[in-house]
DNA sequence: GACTGAGACGTTATAATATTACACCCGTGA
DNA sequence: TCACGGGTGTAATATTATAACGTCTCAGTC
């Protein structure tokens, strides 16, 4: 229920799952949603704990893998310095985005466009990019 | 990589301590030299391993306390994406270093400039970057 | 309807990574 | 001497993640 409500980020990712003629599974659905619900990096364990409101259900493998599943698409993002997930509103491509968190409220900030570094080694091709900014947001500098 | 007894890196470590007047212990010199003689990112659990010729000695706090330390001096640093270490041969200050690592052969080059993000969300200041690159080396491409 | 193959999920166990808490030792300086 | 602090030893545990294998369901097919 309340489905109603549901955010502009669920729906691109339903749409987005039909072009790719993937599934968005209720489990899958719930933790994009958990995952979108939360301001700021989510752990893994706590998604595990928002999934069990009934017993038995929900081991690791069931938030792993619906994890897997979301970042494969690009609707959320491992942040690796802490082990922890965001959302995505840009359901962009699966390429990486620059990340910017702030170290007193915990919020998630996302831009586009990878920075050029400013030198690559000598032939050095790029696949995939992690790049996180820790520091002070300005809501939280004012 | 080298494996002199003496490295300039090992070198370069004891002048950096003597200067900022911290002691590279036995343990700590140890971990750096483990470190630096490997080819790629080493995990803290295969230092433990290595760390451990004689028995009891060498429990996890021990290669996380050592690794803290060079860590905070900047002479190694983190690769989040995979929970490993690397050697920094450039004793640069600790801020941050620009890797990029080679999926195919595991080495690690390292760059220095930050490179300016392409834009910084309003008001947002950086005190720490994690950048990494994964892809493949010029070496192995050829 | 029954068979089959693929994908998603359930379940158990365990691996891998990291930290907490407290005790001990040892050198320095009061 | 004594207290103190830094570094280390040790046990226990917390946190994060994966392996291995079984089951269920659904679509396509016979």
């Amino acid at each position: 229920m309340s489905r109603d409500s549901t955010s502009p980020a669920l729906h691109a990712a339903e749409t987005l799952c039909d072009e790719k003629g993937e599934r968005l599974t209720p489990i899958r659905r719930r933790v994009l949603e958990l995952v979108l619900e939360a301001d700021g990096p989510v752990k893994a364990y706590d998604l595990l704990e928002a999934l069990k409101p009934g017993p038995g259900s929900a081991k690791p493998p069931t938030v792993y893998r619906a994890l897997e599943f979301l970042l494969g698409l690009g609707l959320v993002h491992k942040v690796e310095a802490l082990n922890a997930y965001v959302g995505c509103s840009h359901s962009h491509d699966t390429g990486g985005a620059e990340l910017f968190i702030c170290s007193d409220c915990g919020s998630v900030q996302e831009c586009h466009g990878a920075p050029a570094s400013t030198q690559t080694p000598d032939g050095f091709i790029i696949e995939r990019s992690v790049v996180e900014h820790f520091g002070h947001c300005g809501n939280c500098r004012s």
